[in-house]
RNA sequence: GCCCACGUAGCUCAGUCGGAUAGAGCAACGGUUUCCUAAACCGUAGGUCGCAGGUUCGAUUCCUGCCGUGGGUACCA
């Protein structure tokens, strides 16, 4: 309807003199009913340009304006020069019959819109994923998903480094912790923990060593494969084995949340290659690295920063930006149309230089979005938890699972905006009875399900082509434009990356349906009646268990 | 110091490619149930959209400055 809209309008305008070619008119949704179902404020952004009241072009706009009764049933000019369309019942009911049809495609786009990637979770296998991590997990999903309904052929991959200084540390954390287990009476020392609490660990336990008890479980596991000759391994076995098992355990908890990555990408692979080489080569052709105190430098300061940036340390190691860099390549080589990096706060910093790199580089950077999402506070008791991954006090996203559900949980992730902090209440999201609103949605959903189950039980059989035309209760014709939103919100939100509108659309859905099924009774009506209202209700349950698929969240038939 | 977000109802937050009377949930207050799930619905109350300027026919939305909160500012990731 929109589209239909818009080009009668291009048309119209067209015809007018003086409204520059390029011009297009934006229609919207008016917050007042009462306004008509779109309006267009095309007059008033002509007004500059024709040099007339805003009003009296949309008087002109009205009248050369050609549109099918069977679809608009009214236009009108309102306030300082809106124009307002009113959507015919006709229409309404007949686009209730293609949700109907679609039914679980509905909302979904043909793929024809090219290739996206979208890169989250990346976390170095160092330990359990932590409630940051969910937060970046369930946006990169969610966008993930909203990218392949509005048309995207998706890749989902996740980025990881298993080299480096971190692995080091994880690897001597595991063999002091065997140490500990075959030679109980060796010295300790002790380690702060948490603010003031501390611990004792082996005197080799290294500096910044992982404390997490998830080690201890890799250490035992090792000593009752090798018994004491496990002390014995060298440190890549016990790398090793603290990477496969916490990559068992990382796949374990994003399975849980329903998150299955395309593929994980390996920093070390661009070294095997020789591409970060050849990068680094790449930008000393186009003058932008130099080198001094025995480092290559990166001439960030060309590009707004402060200060320059180091590539390569004076050990010869590269820092993780060069890496960064190499592998964004290899996203445009892979002929990525839409490349969407899911980043916490943290990084922000960082990737406007990976972005100014591929630029340099020729690449077209504008085709990189950096969804960047703040910080998670976990409350518990009124008080936040404070985290670390490397010591032991921290919450981790199976925990939270275990105490909230994956539903909950991807639901609070999802319904605030990336860009705002997240205060993730437990107490209040475990008790999530009434005040939560993923229950709200799921309860809709389960409510059709029982009126489905009770028509059966009493033998209703709706009509085979109902006559939707019968649907002109105020709260029908609220609860039918709401659903017919679906497509366009979930488009918006794809373009946006911004998973949160669509909890806050299908909340919409869910309180234009209950309005509905309180004003509304289906069965027991006249039968035609009856139909036309069932149909409602089956296009209702549609739309929600299409939201709540994309949002990655079980539609229950019953609760 | 500099960079990036954020600051909207008592609380948690939507809305912001400039538009008509700024919305929702929770909390508060009042009402509704012979009926397909009351995990509901209806109503009332609640606001200098951080502050001050600027651009505009029009600013919560864009620009500048200030204040506040968080994050970043490593030859750590």
């Amino acid at each position: 309807m929109k589209d239909y809209l818009e080009a009668q309008l291009r048309t119209t305008l067209r015809g007018i003199d003086g409204v520059p070619d390029d011009f297009e008119p934006m229609l919207e949704q008016p917050n007042d009913p009462d306004h008509g179902d779109l309006a267009t404020n095309a007059a008033m952004q002509l007004a500059r340009h024709l040099r007339k009241a805003p009003r009296a072009i949309a008087e002109d706009i009205v009248d050369l304006l050609e549109l099918d009764p069977s679809r608009i049933s009214e236009v009108s000019v309102a306030g300082p020069g809106f124009i307002n369309f009113r959507f015919a019942d006709r229409f309404l009911s007949d686009k209730l019959g293609d949700v109907l049809e679609a039914g679980r495609a509905f909302g979904r786009q043909d793929r024809t819109k090219g290739k996206a990637i979208v890169e989250y979770v990346s976390a170095n296998p160092t330990g359990p994923l932590t409630v940051g991590h969910g937060r970046n997990a369930v946006l990169g999903d969610t966008i993930a998903n909203l990218l392949d309904w509005a048309g995207y052929d998706v890749t989902r991959e996740y980025y990881f480094n298993n080299a480096g200084r971190q692995m080091r540390v994880l690897a001597e954390s595991v063999r002091a912790r065997v140490e500990e287990l075959v030679q109980p009476d060796n010295p300790t020392r002790t380690v702060e923990v948490a603010d003031g609490e501390t611990a004792e660990v082996p005197a080799s336990f290294p500096e910044d060593g992982y404390l997490g008890e998830y080690i201890v479980e890799i250490a035992r596991e090792l000593v009752d494969a090798h018994g004491e000759e496990a002390l014995a391994l060298d440190l890549d076995a016990f790398k090793q084995a603290a990477q496969d098992a916490i990559f068992e355990d990382i796949e374990g908890t994003l399975k849980r949340l329903d998150i299955e990555m395309s593929d994980y990408f390996n920093e070390h692979s661009l070294y095997e290659n020789g591409q970060i080489e050849a990068t680094l080569e790449a930008l000393r052709e186009k003058g932008v690295v130099y080198e001094a105190d025995g480092a290559t430098w990166f001439k960030t300061t060309e590009f707004g920063k402060e200060d320059d940036t180091v590539l390569v340390k004076s050990t010869g190691e590269p820092t993780y930006r060069l890496p960064d860099i190499a592998y964004h390549i290899t996203k445009f080589e892979r002929d990525f149309d839409v490349i969407v990096d899911v980043f916490g706060a943290d990084h922000i910093a960082t990737y406007p230089d990976v972005l100014s790199a591929l630029e340099v580089l020729g690449y077209d950077a504008s085709r990189v979005d950096v969804v960047i999402y703040q910080f998670v506070t976990l409350v518990r008791g009124g008080e936040p938890v404070k985290m670390s991954t490397r010591k032991a006090n921290y919450v981790t996203l199976d925990e939270l699972m275990d105490e909230v559900s994956a539903d909950v949980t991807r639901f609070f992730f999802l319904m605030r905006s990336a860009n705002t902090h997240l205060d993730f209440d437990l107490d209040l999201a475990k008790e999530a009875s009434d005040k939560n609103p993923v229950f709200y949605l799921q309860y809709a959903h389960a409510r059709i399900c029982s009126i489905l189950r009770k028509a059966e039980e009493v033998g209703f059989e709706a009509d085979e082509n109902p006559s939707l035309d019968l649907l002109t209760h105020e709260a029908e014709g609220g609860l039918i434009k709401t659903l017919l939103r679906f497509p366009e919100e979930i488009e918006r939100a794809a373009d946006a990356r911004s998973p949160h509108h669509i909890p806050t659309y299908l909340r919409e859905v869910a309180v234009a349906f209950t309005r509905f099924y309180d004003a509304c009774r289906i069965i027991g009506e006249e039968q035609k009646l009856a139909s036309a209202r069932m149909a409602l209700a089956k296009a209702t349950k549609i739309v929600l268990a299409n939201g709540l698929t994309v949002l990655g969240i079980d539609a229950p038939e019953r609760m």
